[in-house]
DNA sequence: TACTATTTAATTTTT
DNA sequence: TTAAATAGTA
């Protein structure tokens, strides 16, 4: 067998974990250091020199984009396509086994899942219904509790309630929460995971099964696990089969939503033996991003431990930009985009990453003004979109009379007189009667209503009992594109004024033509429109589609994770929004700061600057900060100061005139500055004017505060009170 | 029922 | 600031 096309292209590290031993492996790999094409490689190696038959081996991954770039990229490197190979995201693969085993794992066979803005939905509904006051129970926290609970493996019978009456409240509503989606045949993701894991370890058989088939697991991202899903991989394992697992423990950014880093070190010990490698060299970025990079992750604690190294060039120090506000720093990073694209660089090389979303839309006026051609990531993505989940809803209803999620979302849409009251009513009998609204509505339109009232919502149930008969023979296309006319959503949103209704008639005409690139996998025991459900809240589409022009690439630093650019800004670097101020208390949440940090930073191939504003209007207010503190944990080597361009800088105005009303400095005035002048800050206090430069809008002024220091302030901003 | 005024709160996001 | 949710009005 001739290995080298497998291994002709790796380096010393890739290569020892792409051979290593038939047990239980872990590779910790750095950022850039080729952690796919480790995973892709080890696949090929144990397909092509192992001779392991693909339907043996499972690959796990987070995202479905990185599940379909695993398999082309296999498929690439051993010039065939591979049938029976399992890849897919954890909730893909867990899709996959409860669709196969639905007797086994308690569902109906027509079971839906429900995404995030449903499942809120529903718990919103069950607060209504329990007549529970929802700003003391906050349908939010309830949904974050319940898939807390459900990522850690738990269901509400084996939650204990610690004689605290709230955590008891809440383990209620988690209970009740259960009913409902059981009743209406509803699978949350976290509910995907869970029932997986259970499906497993209550069949002896069945998992026998799926052990005997699956000797190895692929793993990527491994650091993300939450406990469910590593719960699920520890028991596909057993004893006999083969976890190869890859993963960066300085990258690990999704604490909040259940990931759990421990994870790379109990993996050590449940899996005994375990050949460890770690990839360092990195073949990304220029070694002074690496070395910044490295020093700054070294803040943290209780690290697997890992040097990032290339034998690339040292490239240009880190740049550093002190604006004076959020304006002047998106102007700054306009200024360096015009140089960039002028030397015929491409604009998609460049990246703009911040924390926050808020923080785009400055970025984006200035990008605008500038005529600069710029692609937010995030955001809403296509079968997440209002009018797309209303067609999603009634054809959840044709498949599945059952299901109240869907029933409440179009019972009333297009509006058709069934009003707040009457599905009131239908709720209340539901409830009372432990079945589904579908059921209550029929009951009380035959006596509890008003005969108008009885009318439209008989009308409603007809709708949708004749779309059901009407289209039962219809191909998927067809039957969608006859969901959206008969059920009046078309006309519903013609008559919505303006260009936004316009978008959303196409949005519906595209669902039609996304029905129809559907290919329905006949091996798949379901029909082909629950097929097509499933796909859709699994798989939400992408975020905008005119990624073909070359634009600018926005995002935040989360989003960021796993791409890279040869040019990168890191803006916003203050304490209070990176590190964000709700995570800089608690020192777990600092290092998770950190880390989002580290991926940003080694995000740069090559020119990598990092800009902060002395003042940022955050909801409406002025805030002033100062540098982040991960700057400071850059070694000052690696790190260029670039001041502002000061045309004039000498005093202003040294005798003081009258002082404007209120005494406060108007912006754009130079009055009453002088050095040695007192000044009263809002945020840093009392202090002492230093120095001053500039003119008019850009005038700025050194003042040594009592308790903050000495700061640079813009006087137009400032607003310093003279004492 | 639909439109408008008022209140409230405000990381990060994939499935 | 602003977006979303809620309350109040036509």
């Amino acid at each position: 067998m001739d290995v080298t096309p497998i291994l002709e292209s790796l380096n010393d590290a890739q290569r020892q974990a792409v051979t290593a031993p038939a047990k239980s492996t872990l590779v910790i790999a750095g950022a850039g250091s080729g952690k796919t094409r480790v995973l892709v490689h080890r696949a090929a190696w144990l397909i092509d020199v192992e001779g392991i038959s693909p339907q043996s081996l499972l690959a796990v991954t987070f995202t479905n984009k990185a599940a379909a770039e695993m398999r082309s990229r296999i498929e690439s490197l051993l010039g065939t396509p591979v049938n029976h190979l399992w890849i897919g995201t954890f909730h893909g693969l867990a899709h996959r086994l409860l669709r196969r085993h639905w007797r086994e794992a308690g569902l109906p066979q027509n079971f839906q899942i429900i995404d995030s803005d449903d499942q809120l939905r529903l718990i919103k509904r069950l607060l209504k219904n329990l007549e529970i006051d929802d700003s003391r129970w906050v349908p939010r926290d309830i949904q974050y509790f319940i898939n807390g609970q459900k990522d850690e493996g738990l269901r509400p019978q084996h939650l204990d309630d610690d004689g605290d009456p709230d955590r008891r409240q809440m383990i209620a509503l988690y209970q009740s929460y259960e009913e409902i989606c059981g009743r209406g045949g509803l699978v949350d993701f976290a509910e995907l995971l869970l029932r997986a894991h259970e499906l497993w370890r209550d069949n002896a058989e069945l998992l026998a099964h799926y052990r005997r088939r699956f000797q190895h697991l692929l793993v990527d991202e491994f650091q993300d696990t939450n406990a469910i899903q590593y719960a699920w991989l520890r028991i596909l394992a057993g004893t006999t089969g083969i976890p190869f697992v890859v993963g960066d423990d300085d990258q690990s950014i999704y604490r909040w939503r259940g990931a759990r880093v421990e994870h790379i070190h109990q993996f050590q010990k449940d899996f005994p033996g375990t050949t460890v490698v770690k990839l360092e060299q990195n073949y990304r970025s220029t070694a002074t991003i690496l070395n910044a990079a490295n020093a700054l992750i070294a803040n943290n604690s209780s690290r697997m431990g890992k040097n990032l190294w290339t034998d690339g060039a040292d490239g240009e120090a880190i740049k550093l930009y002190s604006a004076y506000n959020e304006r002047d720093e998106a102007d700054f990073v306009i200024g360096r985009l015009r140089d960039w694209i002028a030397q015929g660089n491409l604009r998609a090389d460049a990246a703009i990453l911040y924390r926050s979303n808020a923080q785009s839309r400055v970025l984006e006026e200035s990008l605008i003004n500038a005529r600069i051609p710029y692609r937010v990531y995030g955001g809403l993505r296509f079968f997440e979109r209002a009018e797309i989940k209303d067609a999603l809803a009634y054809l959840r209803l044709i498949s599945n009379r059952d299901d109240d999620s869907a029933f409440e979302r179009v019972v009333n849409r297009p509006t058709r007189g069934i009003g707040a009251r009457t599905v009131e009513l239908m709720r209340s009998w539901a409830r009372a009667n432990s079945c589904p609204l579908w059921r209550a509505a029929g009951a009380i339109a035959s006596d509890e209503l008003s005969s108008r009232a009885a009318n439209a919502v008989l009308a409603f149930l007809n709708i949708i009992e004749r779309m059901a008969r009407d289209t039962a023979e219809l191909s998927l296309e067809d039957r969608v594109d006859h969901v959206i006319h008969t059920s009046g959503l078309i006309d519903f949103f013609k008559k919505e004024k303006g260009e936004k209704g316009e978008t959303r008639v196409e949005n519906l005409l595209e669902l039609v033509s996304a029905a129809k690139g559907f290919k329905a996998d006949p091996a798949e025991e379901m029909s082909p429109l629950d097929e097509f459900l499933s796909h859709a809240a699994l798989e939400a589409g992408e975020g905008q589609a005119d990624a073909w022009e070359d634009c600018v690439q926005l995002m935040t630093m989360h989003s960021a994770k796993g791409l890279e650019f040869p040019l990168v800004f890191l803006c916003g670097m203050e304490d209070g929004l990176f590190p964000h101020q709700r995570s800089i208390a608690d020192p777990q949440g600092l290092e998770e700061e950190r880390r989002l940090c580290y991926v940003g930073i080694t995000r740069a191939k090559q020119y990598l600057y990092l800009t902060y504003a002395e003042q940022r209007r955050l909801h409406g207010m002025d805030n002033y900060s100062q540098a982040s503190r991960f700057i400071a944990e850059i070694p000052d080597e690696y790190i260029e100061e670039i001041r502002p361009r000061v045309q004039v800088s000498r005093p202003v105005q040294t005798t003081p005139r009258r002082r404007p009303s209120g005494g406060s400095l108007a912006p754009g005035s130079d009055m009453g500055i002088r050095l040695g002048q007192r000044v009263r800050h809002i945020k840093f206090g009392d202090g002492v004017i230093l120095n001053c430069e500039g003119q008019g809008a850009h005038a700025r002024v050194e003042v040594n505060f009592e308790t903050a220091g000495t700061k640079w302030l813009v006087l137009s901003y400032a607003n310093l009170d003279l004492m």
